[in-house]
DNA sequence: CGTTGACTTGAAGGTATTCAAGCTTTGTGG
DNA sequence: CCACAAAGCTTGAATACCTTCAAGTCAACG
């Protein structure tokens, strides 16, 4: 695990986070901990026995197979808890994507910590069931549609969707080349369904239209 | 839910399977519940609150899109547990495959089933997971072939494999259409790498090439 | 023995990929 | 602050793969 830490980022206002503590009386402060954008929180192969809730900043959740083509399984935004597997280790690797800090929970030994994890363990299974009716059912403007429509949800319903990730990052997450991601957002602008302030920020102009493509 | 109870059937031998029963003493006996090949177990939008033990049969688990396209998010074979979701209702339809027999567990009300679930959720994610990278990642043949090794691997590893599924089910599964999956099948045959002794029955005469494809 | 449903095979077509080139944005050093 | 380089993104043309549509085969069942 590779953790940066520097006093050149300013820690923007923190999100309401779940709090995960075992037992009452004061809370202890979980370590928090800095990365740079693109750096590793923890790779394939390594041991498990922690999770993480993102204070700010985003993460990518990916494997990779033997030829270096990539999965992403999941992104995760501010407020968001990731890390925890079924195994002893990582089957995934876990980078972030823009300068980001988690809070490390670990799992002390003989603590059952089932209550806790449990919901958070049927929300990533409900996603990654709805990941999956995406890449099995779904064409290259749908699945477009389906993911800038999740983002939006995931930050507040809001006009103005930030993506901090790469169409490369878009490609892989949703099983289409860079090209083709590129192509369908160059669609939906000329539709009018989009506008793009910049290349990391989405404004969705008709978002009846990107729900009714999305399904 | 449509259990129909019949004497034709005849109760093969049971599988192992975990006793999930809380508490010690005298297990009590959970119902027992059949379904003829169709069926449905519970659909999309119905109550959830239950999980279900296979004894002996197979089951599908999808979802449909508004146009009626199918994503089968996963096969449950003899053995194996389902049924357990993030919300109060199943956002899913569960199936019987063929004739099958299931032991249904209520969760009662204020009893915390977090220690016994969290396991099967987290196995459920990863096959998910994994599932997801095929999806996301790899083309017919490398599907197909993962899907062989997968059922092959939790049938005992065995070379015959027993697919209780139709073309239609492993093309809705693997996101193919059932001519591409035919025509897979009958490439794997003239390459030698499998047998068909029947439609539903696999032969698995190359395991090691299979392995290669599937990755 | 004929009918039905499931599967296979073939040919044509469409969608996404690949390969290649050009454009934009971002960061760095002068 | 500008110039340049590098990386990321977009666009175009050709290709590959999978789908669609259609016909034909096979097996199970009455």
């Amino acid at each position: 695990m590779n953790a940066y830490t520097t006093a050149r980022i300013a820690l923007p206002p923190q999100p309401t986070h779940l709090n995960l503590q075992v037992g009452s009386g004061p809370a202890p402060v979980q370590p928090l901990s800095f990365f740079a954008a693109g750096s590793e929180i923890y790779a394939q192969g390594e041991k498990a026995g922690a999770f993480y809730q993102i204070e700010f900043g985003a993460v990518r959740i990916y494997r990779l197979l033997a030829d270096g083509r990539r999965q992403i399984s999941a992104f995760h935004l501010a407020g968001e808890t990731f890390g925890f597997e079924a195994d002893t280790t990582h089957h995934f690797f876990a980078e972030a994507i823009n300068a980001t800090a988690v809070r490390t929970f670990r799992v002390a030994a003989g603590v059952d910590m089932s209550r806790q994890l449990l919901p958070l363990a049927l929300k990533g299974l409900s996603r990654a069931q709805e990941h999956l009716l995406v890449l099995g059912c779904q064409n290259a403007i749908e699945r477009v549609a389906a993911f800038l429509i999740d983002m939006a949800d995931r930050q507040g319903g809001l006009r103005q969707v930030d993506l901090p990730m790469s169409r490369m990052d878009i490609g892989d997450y949703l099983g289409l080349t860079i090209e083709t991601v590129s192509r369908v957002f160059t669609k939906l602008k000329e539709k009018g369904v989009i506008r793009l302030a910049n290349l990391r920020c989405v404004e969705i102009v008709r978002q009846d239209a990107l729900r009714d493509m999305s399904e």
